[in-house]
DNA sequence: CTCTTTTTGGGGGGTACCCCCCACGCTGCG
DNA sequence: CGCAGCGTGGGGGGTACCCCCCAAAAAGAG
């Protein structure tokens, strides 16, 4: 072993946290630098100690989990977040992306799925409970259902364009690939916009950018 | 019960298929229709019994599970893919993942894993084994080290720029936004183009929908 | 205090895109 | 047959973006 992975743990369920430390105890590689019952006491021991991951309650007093892991990243502690939690809550789960919590792990996970967590995490890694996966999948390619509806009304034509412009080619190299004029593309673009509902510069191209997973 | 969860089950090695069918059988809500040995075998038992879930080594002789995968979703045989594997290989998961399986199962895991993976595939959802949910997490943020370089490279405006232009505004709006001249965004603007290597219409755009993520 | 970088502002030209109009040929449908 | 929808073309105008040039005030680095 080369070094001891440093930990801070915090939830407000004492019985819940001395499990955790049971937990924490059968793997010689981690080493509990401090432990905490409420948000902002955790943070101060992270301030403190510096540790390599803090594994935080999502729901704690004073301080959830979430505001604790913002202030670690905006404070630049270089502690990474593990968030642990009861709920799969979606949203819950992509505000912990957002702060850029790398670990995501429910209160029901087995002790070796923490563990495994923990120790992933520690090498750069991300951990997700996989219960929680689908989320991370459905970020790639999913839109609103009008949308939807409205993308399998282009025609024929119209989608090959479509397809074009999100490999982020422009008219001109549409019109060479399709061996058709310049204005005949520019026109599949404007029907393109109406069909959508898109206005303003650009528009058509973020859209296509962002489901380009839809287009094949 | 409502109604039970049809499976094709297929793996080259008889003694892993075995013991994954004793698995299944385990839990009365699943129903195997159908067994094969390698891929082709597998592909015509989803034909003809259009299962719900087709459960497939990545590794099989004359079609791989990925080829499989393909060909049910080109046709349209409205089987849920799961593909198992021994390797934790991102290229490989990448390429699942393109090919539209909804769950990725290392074959080490538990039993309960594969079982709950199942069920959640058949009700819509995804299951990724939690080992490689980190190159899930890596696809809306990473990018190539020289990009990454050149980005740190922008000076405080020219970042301020870039995150709005990620946020959709147009050049008019991000000038309203920081109460500054227009012909001011355009310069950095063309200055972000120059230090990113950008070249040709819409490409900074581009650059900056790919990358929001790294933009705060 | 110089020298550099940054930020601010502008001129001018070229291209691409968005939006409105129009037309012709083709296909399919009532 | 007429008529709608589609694919193919085009005209013209407005805006946005990209790219080159320049300049001056402000801020930092030496």
């Amino acid at each position: 072993m080369t070094e001891a992975i440093t930990v801070v743990v915090a939830d407000d369920h004492p019985v819940f946290r001395s499990g955790l430390m049971d937990v924490l105890h059968t793997d010689a590689a981690f080493r509990v630098v401090g432990e905490a019952g409420d948000g902002e006491a955790a943070l101060a021991l992270v301030r403190r100690h510096r540790p390599r991951i803090a594994l935080l309650d999502l729901e704690m007093p004073k301080a959830s989990g979430l505001a604790v892991a913002e202030a670690v990243r905006h404070e630049d502690l270089g502690a990474e977040v593990v968030i642990l939690t009861m709920y799969k809550d979606a949203g819950m789960f992509r505000r912990a992306l957002d702060v850029g919590a790398k670990g995501y792990v429910l209160k029901d996970s087995a002790a070796t799925d923490i563990v495994a967590c923990l120790h992933m995490v520690a090498n750069g890694r991300a951990y997700i409970s996989p219960a929680l996966s689908s989320e991370l999948l459905e970020r790639r390619a999913s839109l609103p259902v009008a949308e939807l509806a409205s993308l399998v009304e282009l025609t024929p034509a119209e989608r090959r364009v479509l397809r074009l412009i999100a490999q982020g080619k422009t008219s001109s190299e549409i019109a060479a690939t399709l061996a058709i004029s310049v204005k005949t593309v520019e026109n599949h673009r404007s029907h393109i916009c109406r069909k959508l509902g898109l206005r303003g510069p650009q528009a058509l191209l973020r859209f296509a950018l962002e489901h380009k997973a839809l287009l094949e």
